[in-house]
DNA sequence: GGTTAGCACTTGGGCATGTTGAGTGCTAAG
DNA sequence: CTTAGCACTCAACATGCCCAAGTGCTAACC
């Protein structure tokens, strides 16, 4: 049997199961794409394509499904990426306005390509290795406690509320506040650990634990503002996609909560320069996920944007929404 | 027929249909609860039950199953919420420990308080209507662009990128900065749209265009301080909680992703000072929470904490939990 | 009057059985 | 290599049956 042909196969097994969520037989094959062989032909065909392992039959005498090895082979080789729709678009494009607060327009995006996808949409909070040290502020909110804040160029704010162990005089806060600030500002938060101490060591030594302290929490502020954040929207749509089809969205709502679980998801799967990366069913390193598949991408400086749903999604409009989104993305934010 | 023991019947029916999922009859009523009368005497309590619309039959011959309205007699009337359990007790204990960071202290609770009901957790920010004013921060992002920061004395910090429209000279911020915190350290987040005006009025009149986007954008931070955000945990709770119960979840977690359908939802709950207070099924101003219960409390100066679950829920052990949180809650913000 | 036993009646769920139709695999011919 | 034809399989659907659980009612009982 001619190979293209093969291919041909599997993309029309693909489509129209995508489409009907039904297992497909040779019959409705040929019927809905003119290919220009009969239905015993097509069995053969198929036949071979289960000895691949490329698709399955649920039970003896029913049509056959793609295996995640099917789809993988589908998104690979054989779809090319459909163009968006004019709507899509625009709106897209409107994304562009609107303020330029990061938070803002990451939460709109997020929105958009839940939208746009039907499916579970996933951003990572762009990544700040990069980012400089803008501004430092030491507030007293309670004799013994004060909030630390920490504000990158990239208008990323970082805060936290630490207990300074004894009393802590506001002239003081002043003083390391200007120290501090004159000392580390314009460097890369990255570089925080190697700085700190050294501007701990030129205080003066009464003041030596309080910097101490304080130094911690710039640290650790440092630390979470690069521990990525995700923000995500649309989990609705695991209900409605699979309203007669049990993937059991339990254990994908549990991952789904477990940020660390989606970051490392989704920095696992590696930045293929050309496009977007996809992620089919048990290729997933989360069990739960044993029935999902992500298409993600990177935007930026290395953050990821992607959407999540049932392996049986329709890859080539999903990749191209999620990637025409990464390249808005990337132009606002100046990646 | 007795009116406790009317009430008797109704506290056990909702019990067993709690703990079964199964419509309870008169006999497995009799039997499980050694109420001291016969089947037969139950049936006629029922029908009186069934008459008065507190509980329902799916079918003609299947047992009875509690009405929104049956638990809402069962929850004001009957129910006295149980104590929890040291355990329970050790769990929320804990919480006291680690740090006083607002954001810190309310993700633990939420996450905690789904643990504790298996339910669906939300807990709304603080309300900082009474927060004063700690600090201002305007920080020169790119030549037109201005970080606004606004720092209030619990601690939650404020942010925003607004656009200058104009070239922006550092000197000239500095100098609002002063001005700006000079006039307005102290005042109470809610005033700040009377306050404002008269610090711009004050200004240098080079700088009062500047001054005046500056303004706006504390305006809008004060007030997106007090448009209260929510955080939830467990909603893969709902997905287990149905697996052979078709609570439809879609319309559920579309509710939980909309902020503002919650916090409505929250704050058209009223504040029963007593206790918690419980929104059962159709109570819910919201459609898609129409087989839905929410049991919410408020918590320090008047936001909320609770859950939402299926009608069918846990009344007396979900509710001590949640007053319960609520209340550690109180002690560590220090409402 | 409230309670109870007894009984006729309803009905969903389980089960065994039959039927249908979509779909396959194979074989033999083109 | 393709195709027509055919026997075979099997889920899905339907039908009929029975059973258990449960109800409502009536008449007797305390």
């Amino acid at each position: 049997m001619s190979e293209p042909r093969k291919l041909e196969v599997l993309r029309a097994i693909v489509e129209d199961y995508v489409h009907s969520r039904e297992p497909v037989g040779s019959k409705a094959l040929v019927e809905r794409h003119h290919l220009g062989v009969s239905s015993a032909t097509i069995r053969n065909d198929m036949a071979v394509l289960e000895e691949e392992g490329l698709i399955a039959a649920p039970h003896t005498s029913a049509g056959r499904i793609p295996t995640d090895k099917g789809y993988r082979l589908f998104v690979d080789r054989i779809s090319q990426v459909k163009p968006l729709s004019a709507a899509e678009r625009r709106a897209i494009h409107s994304l562009l306005e609107g303020p330029d607060d990061v938070d803002d327009i990451l939460e709109r995006t997020v929105r958009l390509l839940s939208q746009l996808t039907n499916q579970v949409a996933v951003v990572q909070y762009p990544q700040s290795n990069r980012a400089l040290v803008r501004h430092v502020e030491f507030v007293l909110l309670a004799p013994k406690q004060v909030l630390v804040v920490l504000i990158a160029d990239t208008g990323s704010v970082g805060q936290k509320v630490i207990d300074a162990g004894t009393d802590v005089g506001n002239e003081a806060l002043m003083l390391l506040r200007s120290r501090f600030l004159g000392s580390i500002a314009g460097t890369q938060l990255a570089l925080l650990p190697q700085v700190l101490p050294s501007v701990v060591a030129l205080c003066p030594p009464e003041l030596r634990g309080l910097a101490q302290t304080l130094a911690h929490g710039l640290q650790a502020l440092s630390d979470t503002s690069r521990e990525e954040r995700i923000l995500m929207a649309g989990t609705a749509n695991l209900a409605r996609s699979n309203v007669d089809f049990p993937l059991s969205i339990g254990p994908v709502l549990e991952a789904l909560e477990e940020q660390v679980v989606m970051l490392r998801l989704l920095s696992d799967m590696g930045d293929d320069p050309r496009g977007v990366t996809v992620s089919i069913g048990r290729e997933n390193p989360y069990d739960g996920l044993a029935e999902a598949s992500v298409v993600a991408t990177g935007y930026g400086s290395g953050a990821k944007v992607g959407i999540l749903g049932p392996t049986r999604m329709d890859y080539p409009t999903t990749m191209a929404a999620v990637r025409a989104v990464a390249r808005y993305l990337s132009r606002i934010l100046g990646g």
